[in-house]
DNA sequence: GTCTATACTTGGATAGAC
DNA sequence: GTCTATCCAAGTATAGAC
């Protein structure tokens, strides 16, 4: 099964690397072939012979993103059980995902995701994954405290994605992010006042 | 001061509750002149004669959402002075908001704002505006709770806005809806919890 | 596998008739 | 104030040379 391909995966691998540098940039309405081959130094025709359209090229840079951000999560949330560090790391996280642009990607692909059925289906298939990875964390530590029993791990977890694309989208507008800060430290003292009498 | 305009009005408007329904439907990305115009079946060249341009347009098309919604909450919070009514009340207006589309034009233009100066300066506006009302309602309600010392309002309010943009995002994805009201009665718990021993 | 060239489509924007 | 006609720019997509 020996292929002799040259160029090709590197080509491949520098599209998907400059739509995602598009995509955060200038969102999904600026990302044309052109554009994107522009910024890789690659012919736009390209786009079409690798991926057979640009949707389903936002849709590979989506998909590296996603799963690179993947294995972080599960590296640095393996061994966490109370809520205090959960807050900590997820705090980390969230700041990593936005300094590097992989929450602009999504939140641009859900956006396209309106009117646009294979993207989508692409993203469904992809926020699944997050919602029942984030969903088992939060089950775990959350289940022996007194809010367990309150609100279901899973609508937990839709509304931490909820406020991680949310956030994304008003820093565009609001670029003083300070509140998400004091929202992390707030929900530490928050707990605290639970656990005291749990 | 009498200025004889004839359709003139009459065209504004319908321009701008198709620009409205379009960027609702088929988002930024689809909301171009020649579908707007087509939607209000009006010629697209009227859409650059009244708005000077489609970005202008749709700019007026969310400030008249804006404008309208805003009316209603003030209308709705008006007398709220305690948690476990504000969250029946937000969660009336947030369903509300979603169904007749508001928070998608909202989110749509936040996402256009990334790369539009034009659409990101209008949107601060707007968006200030917003997190102004939202941090009086919260700082009266919550200020006596023992979350008021922990977390500060314009915190919170921030929280909601990318929460209530988030939710509209995932919608499109992720149909089943019902993390929200999960979360909106699961609140209330936490809240009686919370002013049990406050 | 990559490039050039090109056909085709859509969208922004203006001029000019009515 | 509205419409038709039109120009121009940008984008998708394919054919064919290398």
């Amino acid at each position: 099964m020996l292929k002799a391909v040259g160029q090709g995966h590197n080509t491949r691998a520098a599209l998907i690397e400059a739509a995602f540098a598009v995509l955060r940039e200038v969102g999904f309405a600026g990302a044309s072939a052109r554009a994107i081959g522009d910024r890789a130094g690659i012919n736009q025709a390209l786009v079409f012979y690798h991926f057979g359209g640009v949707n389903q090229l936002l849709i590979a840079a989506l998909d590296r993103s996603s799963q690179a951000r993947m294995t972080r999560y599960e590296a640095a949330l393996a061994g966490v059980t109370d809520a205090a560090r959960l807050l900590a790391v997820a705090w980390e996280l969230h700041r990593e995902d936005v300094e590097t642009g992989h929450t602009t990607v999504l939140a641009e692909m859900a956006a396209a995701a309106l009117s646009n059925e294979l993207i989508r289906d692409a993203m469904a298939a992809r926020v699944g994954a997050w919602l029942a990875f984030t969903t088992a964390v939060i089950e775990r530590v959350l289940t022996p405290t007194p809010v367990g029993g309150l609100i279901p791990a899973s609508a937990i977890a839709h509304g931490i994605l909820a406020m991680h694309l949310g956030a994304d989208l008003l820093a565009r507008i609001e670029p003083d992010s300070e509140w998400i800060e004091a929202g992390f430290t707030g929900l530490g003292g928050v707990a605290g006042l639970l656990g005291s009498h749990g």
